[in-house]
DNA sequence: ATTAAATCGTGGGTTAAAGTGGGTAATAAG
DNA sequence: CTTATTACCCACTTTAACCCACGATTTAAT
């Protein structure tokens, strides 16, 4: 249901609150101001999904794996370390805890990215090298077909 | 359902809004006045899809994704990036975000040109050159070659 | 063909909303 | 008990959404 997509650059304040660009608040959708933060080591940014989302996308997959085997319980207790909840002020913003900004490598300036079901929360120094691994134009077409074969072989 | 076609050229002004030619305005259909603006760095301006085409021809691939896959979350997160919603007022223009008119060049004059489902913002000077690329007479049979073994393979 | 009416492209002013900063109180930690 | 962090509230500045208006062009009617 929620849905965010563009680009837009904000500043981290002296208390650590992040603004939520409005369309992206709007769009939320049933999860009202709720949102789970998510760090990724592979991404280097902050994952923020929306409550209800990453109950169905993440909790859900983590529900099915198997508390006796010791790999499982690792992932769903790496999984753990790196989330938190948060919500938004009456102003739209999201304080976020200090060892997630020092995960990320946010000090000031961010990069927000609507990432259709979630929303990424970027250091703009890390961004502009993620897009040089990600965003160039051939780096984009090994993607794309990588997609399309896995998109192929589920026909 | 939407059918744009033709040439068209007009002005950015100064509030940064683009006037939409009546005859796309009316061939929009079901989206309303309601748009997706796509930057792809390949073509080097800005595609402008129907809310519905967007969501039918973009947006249903990418649901389709993982998100415990980091190249499927790359993807997603550059689409997204690349991406922004978008809504005529009352005399038929769309404002066009700033970061979006510099990733495509364009400052004042713009070429808007109908491509069946979507209609395509230029600076003149960039189609210019695009022209040379690919509209040229050799250039144009190589596309149709590629199109048409596309065409065949899939028979 | 001439005129009237409607539509189209363009410009600009006003106002509500968005983004930002900071003070104070409550809570948690040392 | 003291200090630091977080939550809650209020205020300012800028941006863009919204509305109205004008000339040019097109369409329709006489």
């Amino acid at each position: 249901m929620p849905f965010f997509i563009g680009e837009f650059t904000y500043t981290l304040d002296d208390k650590k609150r992040i603004n939520i660009p409005a369309k992206f608040r709007k769009a939320s959708g049933e999860s009202g101001g709720n949102y789970i933060i998510s760090y990724y080591e592979e991404d280097n940014c902050l994952s923020v999904y929306p409550y209800d989302v990453f109950m169905s996308k993440i909790v859900s997959l983590l529900d099915k794996l198997s508390e006796t085997d010791k790999d499982h319980r690792a992932y769903k207790s790496m999984v753990g370390e790196n989330s938190i909840d948060v919500s938004l002020d009456k102003q739209g913003r999201i304080g976020i805890p200090a060892n997630f900004l020092e995960k990320a490598g946010i000090t000031k300036e961010v990069k927000i990215i609507g990432a259709f079901d979630k929303i990424e929360i970027w250091d703009p120094k890390i961004r502009a090298e993620y897009k040089i691994k990600y965003g160039g134009i051939e780096a984009k077409a090994k993607l794309e077909q990588k997609i399309s074969q896995k998109l192929e072989s589920e026909k």
